[in-house]
DNA sequence: TATTGTTATACTCTATAACTATA
DNA sequence: TATAGTTATAGAGTATAACAATA
């Protein structure tokens, strides 16, 4: 059991380095974004409201690191702190109308980018049981994150 | 189509971010062991002969890191470079005894890990068709990427 | 006191490229 | 000339921790 679970460990680690590197090169030649910022204003644009440490807990990234990536989308002009009336503490991050712009026009070359990586090479059922897997993977490793575990 | 493949490559990387933190600070903890060394190692020790440049298109990591790494094993006395007799301008990498060592203890400790983040969070059957569509999906970004297409 | 950041240090990775030695 | 590897730079991530402001 546990040597099979390792192999699978390991394709998945080899599958995410080399889909994301993929996805990072065509973002950046074709928008000048990495795959990393792109997550980012995703997810600020998916939120409601999104505070640095909302970014933190879903990427499982350092709040250093995050605090300097928003550094960064900011200096580009695509994202604004704003002050966060409930929490004086925090701020409450929103994209800029460019970086609104500039995730529509990269939404499209990232979901390309991925299809045709992945598209083809399983079967359609099997790609809606590896999906199906991988949230329920998902869940259950946030759950254990959200209780502290680390 | 694209929106659903977009959603399994976000789970994607969200589940391999959260397996790959937890797997390296459980070999710290329990070994003075990076996943990253724990994999180059394995590696190593799982090949015939092994050169710098076949860690690199396994991992799919660079040159210079690469090199760097090898360094930093050989600093701490789990590897060796010795001269390649086919070609002097690379060399031949293998564990030194105290390496080899290090990995068959780390060993355990990496299967237990992803073992008790991954089984019984999907059913079995669940689990392996997961295991095919990875392994698939690897084989064929590994292909694409021997053809030269970066 | 605990939480939300920001900032700093040291280390490892990235891309890129110059460079050496060998094929 | 091309390949294998080392080395160097700058930028971005990691861990860790000190710190300020606010809850």
């Amino acid at each position: 059991m546990a040597t099979e679970v390792t192999q699978l460990f390991i394709d998945l680690v080899r599958v995410e380095t080399r889909l994301y590197n993929a996805v990072d090169a065509r973002l950046r030649a074709a928008h000048g974004l990495t795959a990393g910022q792109y997550q980012l204003m995703q997810i600020i644009s998916e939120r409601d409201t999104c505070r640095v440490l909302d970014l933190v807990q879903e990427t499982a990234i350092t709040v250093g690191a995050a605090s300097k990536a928003v550094d960064r989308l900011e200096a580009a002009g695509w994202c604004r702190r704003a002050a966060n009336p409930d929490d004086r503490r925090s701020s409450l991050l929103s994209l800029t109308p460019a970086g609104s712009g500039l995730l529509a026009q990269a939404r499209p070359t990232f979901e390309e980018e991925v299809a045709a990586r992945v598209v083809g090479v399983v079967t359609g059922p099997a790609l809606q049981q590896t999906a199906i897997s991988l949230a329920a993977l998902r869940f259950s490793l946030e759950r254990h994150q959200r209780a502290g575990e680390a």
